[in-house]
DNA sequence: CGAGTTGGTTTCGAATCGAAACCGACCTAC
DNA sequence: GTAGGTCGGTTTCGATTCGAAACCAACTCG
Protein backbone atom coordinates (compact mmCIF):
# COMPACT_ATOMS: atom_id res chain seq x y z
CA UNK A 1 0.00 0.00 0.00
CA UNK A 2 1.68 3.53 -0.82
CA UNK A 3 0.46 6.42 0.90
CA UNK A 4 -2.50 8.52 -0.61
CA UNK A 5 -4.27 8.68 2.34
CA UNK A 6 -3.83 5.39 4.39
CA UNK A 7 -2.13 6.60 7.27
CA UNK A 8 -2.54 9.99 7.11
CA UNK A 9 -6.33 9.88 7.59
CA UNK A 10 -8.18 9.47 10.69
CA UNK A 11 -9.90 5.73 9.33
CA UNK A 12 -5.99 5.21 7.84
CA UNK A 13 -4.63 5.03 11.02
CA UNK A 14 -7.24 2.49 12.72
CA UNK A 15 -7.00 0.59 9.61
CA UNK A 16 -3.68 0.39 10.20
CA UNK A 17 -4.23 -1.57 13.00
CA UNK A 18 -7.23 -2.94 13.04
CA UNK A 19 -7.35 -3.11 9.01
CA UNK A 20 -7.04 -6.85 7.80
CA UNK A 21 -9.24 -10.33 7.65
CA UNK A 22 -8.31 -11.39 11.25
CA UNK A 23 -8.10 -8.98 13.65
CA UNK A 24 -11.49 -7.65 14.39
CA UNK A 25 -12.40 -10.99 14.81
CA UNK A 26 -9.56 -12.18 17.37
CA UNK A 27 -10.80 -9.06 19.11
CA UNK A 28 -14.14 -9.86 19.39
CA UNK A 29 -13.42 -13.50 20.68
CA UNK A 30 -11.06 -11.25 23.29
CA UNK A 31 -14.05 -9.26 24.24
CA UNK A 32 -15.93 -12.67 24.68
CA UNK A 33 -13.31 -14.14 27.22
CA UNK A 34 -11.12 -16.19 24.59
CA UNK A 35 -8.05 -14.89 25.58
CA UNK A 36 -4.73 -17.19 25.58
CA UNK A 37 -3.28 -18.15 22.64
CA UNK A 38 -4.10 -21.74 22.35
CA UNK A 39 -8.06 -21.06 22.74
CA UNK A 40 -8.00 -18.17 19.66
CA UNK A 41 -6.25 -20.76 17.22
CA UNK A 42 -9.37 -23.28 17.87
CA UNK A 43 -12.16 -20.74 18.19
CA UNK A 44 -10.43 -18.64 14.99
CA UNK A 45 -9.17 -21.37 12.68
CA UNK A 46 -6.20 -19.23 12.49
CA UNK A 47 -2.93 -20.02 11.71
CA UNK A 48 -0.41 -19.69 14.80
CA UNK A 49 2.21 -17.50 12.55
CA UNK A 50 -0.50 -15.24 11.97
CA UNK A 51 -1.50 -15.00 14.98
CA UNK A 52 1.23 -14.34 16.86
CA UNK A 53 1.66 -11.63 14.43
CA UNK A 54 -1.05 -10.19 14.81
CA UNK A 55 -1.15 -10.22 18.38
CA UNK A 56 2.07 -8.71 18.80
CA UNK A 57 0.62 -5.40 16.90
CA UNK A 58 -2.05 -5.30 19.16
CA UNK A 59 0.14 -5.24 22.12
CA UNK A 60 2.53 -3.28 20.55
CA UNK A 61 -0.42 -0.54 19.60
CA UNK A 62 -1.59 -0.88 23.16
CA UNK A 63 -4.98 -2.18 22.04
CA UNK A 64 -4.38 -5.63 24.08
CA UNK A 65 -1.69 -6.22 27.21
CA UNK A 66 0.08 -9.55 28.19
CA UNK A 67 -0.52 -10.95 31.61
CA UNK A 68 0.63 -13.43 33.29
CA UNK A 69 -2.15 -16.14 34.22
CA UNK A 70 -0.35 -18.61 35.73
CA UNK A 71 3.16 -18.69 37.44
CA UNK A 72 4.67 -22.36 37.68
CA UNK A 73 4.21 -22.47 34.67
CA UNK A 74 5.11 -19.24 33.36
CA UNK A 75 1.67 -18.98 30.88
CA UNK A 76 -0.10 -15.86 29.59
CA UNK A 77 -3.33 -14.21 28.63
CA UNK A 78 -4.03 -11.35 26.29
CA UNK A 79 -6.69 -8.60 28.10
CA UNK A 80 -8.03 -5.38 26.32
CA UNK A 81 -6.47 -1.94 27.06
CA UNK A 82 -8.97 0.76 27.57
CA UNK A 83 -7.82 1.70 24.24
CA UNK A 84 -8.88 -1.63 23.01
CA UNK A 85 -12.13 -1.45 25.09
CA UNK A 86 -12.77 1.23 22.94
CA UNK A 87 -13.09 -0.26 19.84
CA UNK A 88 -16.54 -2.09 21.07
CA UNK A 89 -18.18 0.62 19.21
CA UNK A 90 -17.27 -0.10 15.99
CA UNK A 91 -17.16 -4.20 16.99
CA UNK A 92 -20.77 -4.03 17.63
CA UNK A 93 -21.58 -1.59 14.23
CA UNK A 94 -19.59 -4.11 12.22
CA UNK A 95 -21.42 -7.13 13.82
CA UNK A 96 -25.11 -5.42 13.68
CA UNK A 97 -24.41 -4.21 9.88
CA UNK A 98 -23.83 -7.92 9.42
CA UNK A 99 -26.81 -9.24 11.34
CA UNK A 100 -28.85 -6.99 9.50
CA UNK A 101 -27.48 -7.17 5.68
CA UNK A 102 -25.79 -10.45 5.21
CA UNK A 103 -27.85 -12.36 7.66
CA UNK A 104 -28.36 -16.23 6.27
CA UNK A 105 -31.22 -15.95 8.63
CA UNK A 106 -29.54 -18.79 10.97
CA UNK A 107 -27.28 -17.16 13.91
CA UNK A 108 -27.69 -13.36 14.14
CA UNK A 109 -25.74 -12.12 17.28
CA UNK A 110 -28.68 -10.29 18.91
CA UNK A 111 -26.93 -7.44 20.77
CA UNK A 112 -28.85 -6.59 24.30
CA UNK A 113 -29.21 -4.77 27.46
CA UNK A 114 -27.87 -7.00 30.10
CA UNK A 115 -30.65 -6.39 32.95
CA UNK A 116 -33.70 -5.89 30.28
CA UNK A 117 -32.85 -8.08 27.55
CA UNK A 118 -33.74 -5.51 24.37
CA UNK A 119 -31.95 -5.21 21.47
CA UNK A 120 -29.62 -2.31 21.65
CA UNK A 121 -29.74 0.42 18.93
CA UNK A 122 -26.26 2.52 18.21
CA UNK A 123 -27.42 5.70 18.27
CA UNK A 124 -25.24 9.34 16.49
CA UNK A 125 -26.68 11.87 19.35
CA UNK A 126 -26.07 15.52 19.34
CA UNK A 127 -24.98 16.29 22.81
CA UNK A 128 -26.25 19.94 22.82
CA UNK A 129 -29.13 19.21 20.84
CA UNK A 130 -30.12 15.85 23.05
CA UNK A 131 -31.66 14.25 19.66
CA UNK A 132 -30.32 11.29 17.28
CA UNK A 133 -28.48 12.48 14.06
CA UNK A 134 -29.13 10.25 11.00
CA UNK A 135 -26.28 9.93 8.76
CA UNK A 136 -27.19 12.68 6.20
CA UNK A 137 -26.65 15.04 9.25
CA UNK A 138 -23.17 14.81 9.76
CA UNK A 139 -20.47 16.84 8.86
CA UNK A 140 -16.73 17.08 9.21
CA UNK A 141 -15.33 19.99 10.85
CA UNK A 142 -13.34 20.17 7.92
CA UNK A 143 -15.38 19.22 4.88
CA UNK A 144 -18.81 17.11 4.15
CA UNK A 145 -18.46 13.39 5.16
CA UNK A 146 -22.03 12.74 3.52
CA UNK B 1 -8.57 -18.21 5.54
CA UNK B 2 -9.94 -21.30 6.26
CA UNK B 3 -13.31 -20.68 7.90
CA UNK B 4 -13.07 -21.78 11.70
CA UNK B 5 -15.31 -18.53 11.87
CA UNK B 6 -15.05 -16.30 9.07
CA UNK B 7 -18.03 -16.89 7.51
CA UNK B 8 -20.42 -17.98 10.08
CA UNK B 9 -20.65 -15.40 12.13
CA UNK B 10 -21.61 -11.90 12.12
CA UNK B 11 -19.15 -10.12 12.35
CA UNK B 12 -17.46 -12.86 9.41
CA UNK B 13 -19.72 -12.15 6.94
CA UNK B 14 -19.52 -8.49 7.67
CA UNK B 15 -15.47 -8.74 7.44
CA UNK B 16 -15.93 -10.79 4.11
CA UNK B 17 -17.05 -7.86 2.58
CA UNK B 18 -15.79 -4.25 4.15
CA UNK B 19 -12.60 -6.46 5.83
CA UNK B 20 -9.31 -5.45 3.50
CA UNK B 21 -7.02 -2.98 4.10
CA UNK B 22 -8.85 -0.59 1.11
CA UNK B 23 -12.74 -1.24 1.25
CA UNK B 24 -13.49 0.80 4.32
CA UNK B 25 -11.42 3.73 2.90
CA UNK B 26 -13.07 3.29 -0.59
CA UNK B 27 -16.63 3.56 1.31
CA UNK B 28 -15.55 6.80 3.52
CA UNK B 29 -14.54 8.70 0.02
CA UNK B 30 -17.26 7.41 -1.51
CA UNK B 31 -20.05 8.68 1.49
CA UNK B 32 -17.51 11.71 0.96
CA UNK B 33 -18.39 12.63 -2.69
CA UNK B 34 -15.59 10.70 -4.35
CA UNK B 35 -17.28 8.41 -6.72
CA UNK B 36 -15.77 8.15 -9.73
CA UNK B 37 -13.06 5.95 -10.82
CA UNK B 38 -10.40 8.16 -11.34
CA UNK B 39 -11.46 10.50 -8.46
CA UNK B 40 -10.52 7.08 -6.49
CA UNK B 41 -7.75 6.53 -7.88
CA UNK B 42 -6.05 9.83 -6.90
CA UNK B 43 -7.84 10.25 -3.65
CA UNK B 44 -6.65 6.77 -2.25
CA UNK B 45 -3.47 5.83 -4.10
CA UNK B 46 -4.65 2.82 -4.84
CA UNK B 47 -3.94 0.54 -7.51
CA UNK B 48 -6.13 0.36 -10.55
CA UNK B 49 -6.75 -3.58 -10.74
CA UNK B 50 -7.65 -3.40 -6.68
CA UNK B 51 -9.45 -0.50 -6.88
CA UNK B 52 -11.79 -2.18 -10.07
CA UNK B 53 -12.19 -5.67 -8.00
CA UNK B 54 -12.60 -3.76 -4.77
CA UNK B 55 -15.57 -2.04 -6.36
CA UNK B 56 -16.81 -5.20 -8.25
CA UNK B 57 -17.30 -7.00 -5.27
CA UNK B 58 -19.00 -4.02 -3.28
CA UNK B 59 -21.83 -3.78 -6.24
CA UNK B 60 -21.98 -7.96 -5.73
CA UNK B 61 -22.69 -7.40 -2.31
CA UNK B 62 -24.86 -4.29 -3.18
CA UNK B 63 -23.28 -1.88 -1.08
CA UNK B 64 -22.44 0.14 -3.96
CA UNK B 65 -24.43 0.77 -7.55
CA UNK B 66 -23.08 1.56 -10.60
CA UNK B 67 -25.32 4.61 -12.01
CA UNK B 68 -24.77 6.07 -15.48
CA UNK B 69 -23.28 10.10 -14.84
CA UNK B 70 -22.84 10.72 -18.15
CA UNK B 71 -24.58 9.74 -21.23
CA UNK B 72 -21.81 10.97 -24.59
CA UNK B 73 -19.47 9.70 -23.75
CA UNK B 74 -21.22 6.56 -21.55
CA UNK B 75 -19.53 7.48 -18.17
CA UNK B 76 -20.57 5.55 -14.73
CA UNK B 77 -20.29 6.78 -11.26
CA UNK B 78 -20.88 4.47 -7.61
CA UNK B 79 -23.25 5.66 -5.56
CA UNK B 80 -24.52 3.96 -2.00
CA UNK B 81 -26.93 1.49 -1.74
CA UNK B 82 -29.17 1.71 1.52
CA UNK B 83 -27.43 -1.18 2.79
CA UNK B 84 -24.16 0.72 1.79
CA UNK B 85 -25.46 3.70 3.60
CA UNK B 86 -26.07 1.63 6.23
CA UNK B 87 -22.40 1.03 7.08
CA UNK B 88 -21.85 4.67 8.03
CA UNK B 89 -22.10 3.93 11.85
CA UNK B 90 -19.01 1.33 11.55
CA UNK B 91 -16.93 3.48 9.46
CA UNK B 92 -17.83 6.41 11.79
CA UNK B 93 -17.03 4.40 15.10
CA UNK B 94 -13.83 3.61 13.40
CA UNK B 95 -12.88 7.49 12.42
CA UNK B 96 -13.90 8.19 16.51
CA UNK B 97 -11.36 5.77 17.74
CA UNK B 98 -8.45 6.60 15.17
CA UNK B 99 -9.21 10.22 16.02
CA UNK B 100 -9.07 9.15 19.98
CA UNK B 101 -6.37 6.76 20.29
CA UNK B 102 -3.95 6.74 16.96
CA UNK B 103 -4.24 10.65 16.16
CA UNK B 104 -1.08 12.40 15.61
CA UNK B 105 -2.90 15.47 16.96
CA UNK B 106 -2.71 17.15 13.84
CA UNK B 107 -5.84 16.48 11.05
CA UNK B 108 -8.64 14.71 13.34
CA UNK B 109 -12.17 14.43 11.49
CA UNK B 110 -14.34 15.56 13.88
CA UNK B 111 -17.69 14.58 12.88
CA UNK B 112 -20.23 17.56 13.67
CA UNK B 113 -23.75 17.85 13.89
CA UNK B 114 -24.64 19.68 10.73
CA UNK B 115 -26.23 22.49 11.70
CA UNK B 116 -25.12 22.78 15.60
CA UNK B 117 -21.24 22.44 14.98
CA UNK B 118 -21.62 20.02 17.98
CA UNK B 119 -18.93 16.66 17.91
CA UNK B 120 -21.33 13.66 17.91
CA UNK B 121 -21.34 10.45 20.16
CA UNK B 122 -22.01 7.39 19.14
CA UNK B 123 -23.92 5.67 21.69
CA UNK B 124 -25.33 2.69 22.64
CA UNK B 125 -28.82 2.87 23.20
CA UNK B 126 -31.63 0.23 25.11
CA UNK B 127 -34.51 1.64 23.64
CA UNK B 128 -37.01 0.14 26.95
CA UNK B 129 -34.88 1.82 28.98
CA UNK B 130 -34.31 4.64 27.19
CA UNK B 131 -30.74 4.97 28.42
CA UNK B 132 -26.99 4.76 27.76
CA UNK B 133 -25.46 1.33 27.90
CA UNK B 134 -22.09 0.86 28.69
CA UNK B 135 -20.09 -1.77 26.79
CA UNK B 136 -19.73 -4.12 29.79
CA UNK B 137 -23.86 -4.33 30.08
CA UNK B 138 -24.16 -5.27 26.68
CA UNK B 139 -24.69 -9.31 25.74
CA UNK B 140 -25.24 -11.47 23.44
CA UNK B 141 -28.82 -13.48 23.41
CA UNK B 142 -26.50 -16.25 23.04
CA UNK B 143 -24.03 -15.68 25.90
CA UNK B 144 -22.07 -12.70 26.84
CA UNK B 145 -20.30 -10.54 24.59
CA UNK B 146 -18.09 -8.57 26.76
C1' DC C 1 -7.14 12.35 -38.77
C1' DG C 2 -4.41 12.53 -34.03
C1' DA C 3 -4.44 13.56 -29.13
C1' DG C 4 -6.74 13.32 -24.68
C1' DT C 5 -9.90 11.38 -21.11
C1' DT C 6 -12.23 7.70 -18.65
C1' DG C 7 -12.53 3.25 -16.90
C1' DG C 8 -10.79 -0.31 -16.84
C1' DT C 9 -7.54 -5.23 -17.83
C1' DT C 10 -3.07 -7.54 -18.17
C1' DT C 11 1.39 -8.63 -16.61
C1' DC C 12 4.78 -9.81 -13.43
C1' DG C 13 7.90 -9.34 -9.38
C1' DA C 14 7.30 -8.64 -4.30
C1' DA C 15 4.91 -9.25 -0.10
C1' DT C 16 1.65 -11.80 2.62
C1' DC C 17 -0.96 -15.88 3.84
C1' DG C 18 -1.79 -20.54 5.49
C1' DA C 19 -0.70 -25.33 6.71
C1' DA C 20 2.37 -28.09 8.78
C1' DA C 21 6.53 -29.18 10.99
C1' DC C 22 9.51 -27.93 14.50
C1' DC C 23 11.08 -26.11 19.12
C1' DG C 24 11.98 -24.77 24.09
C1' DA C 25 10.22 -24.34 28.64
C1' DC C 26 7.79 -26.41 31.74
C1' DC C 27 4.85 -29.85 33.86
C1' DT C 28 3.35 -34.94 35.39
C1' DA C 29 3.57 -39.98 35.56
C1' DC C 30 6.15 -43.79 35.86
C1' DG D 1 15.47 -39.46 35.34
C1' DT D 2 13.13 -39.90 31.39
C1' DA D 3 9.09 -40.36 28.36
C1' DG D 4 5.13 -37.94 27.14
C1' DG D 5 2.07 -33.97 27.10
C1' DT D 6 0.82 -28.93 27.00
C1' DC D 7 1.45 -24.16 25.92
C1' DG D 8 3.08 -20.56 23.19
C1' DG D 9 5.17 -19.74 19.94
C1' DT D 10 8.88 -19.81 15.32
C1' DT D 11 10.37 -21.70 10.90
C1' DT D 12 9.62 -23.27 6.36
C1' DC D 13 7.71 -23.21 1.99
C1' DG D 14 4.14 -23.43 -1.66
C1' DA D 15 -0.08 -20.70 -2.88
C1' DT D 16 -2.48 -16.46 -3.00
C1' DT D 17 -2.79 -11.54 -3.14
C1' DC D 18 -0.82 -6.98 -3.78
C1' DG D 19 1.02 -3.11 -6.27
C1' DA D 20 3.20 -0.58 -10.07
C1' DA D 21 3.28 -0.03 -14.67
C1' DA D 22 2.04 -0.94 -19.23
C1' DC D 23 -1.59 -1.67 -22.23
C1' DC D 24 -6.31 -1.12 -24.25
C1' DA D 25 -11.17 0.07 -25.92
C1' DA D 26 -14.61 3.50 -26.32
C1' DC D 27 -15.45 7.83 -26.90
C1' DT D 28 -14.86 13.17 -27.62
C1' DC D 29 -12.69 17.22 -29.27
C1' DG D 30 -10.02 19.97 -32.41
Amino acid sequence: MSQGDTDQSSIGRTLAVVGDRWTMLILRDVFRGVRRFSELVESLGIARNLLAERLARLVEHDVLVKVPYCDRPLRHEYRLTPKGADLSRALIALIRWGDEWESDDTDPTVLVHDHCGTELELELRCPSCDVSVAPTHVRSRSGSLL
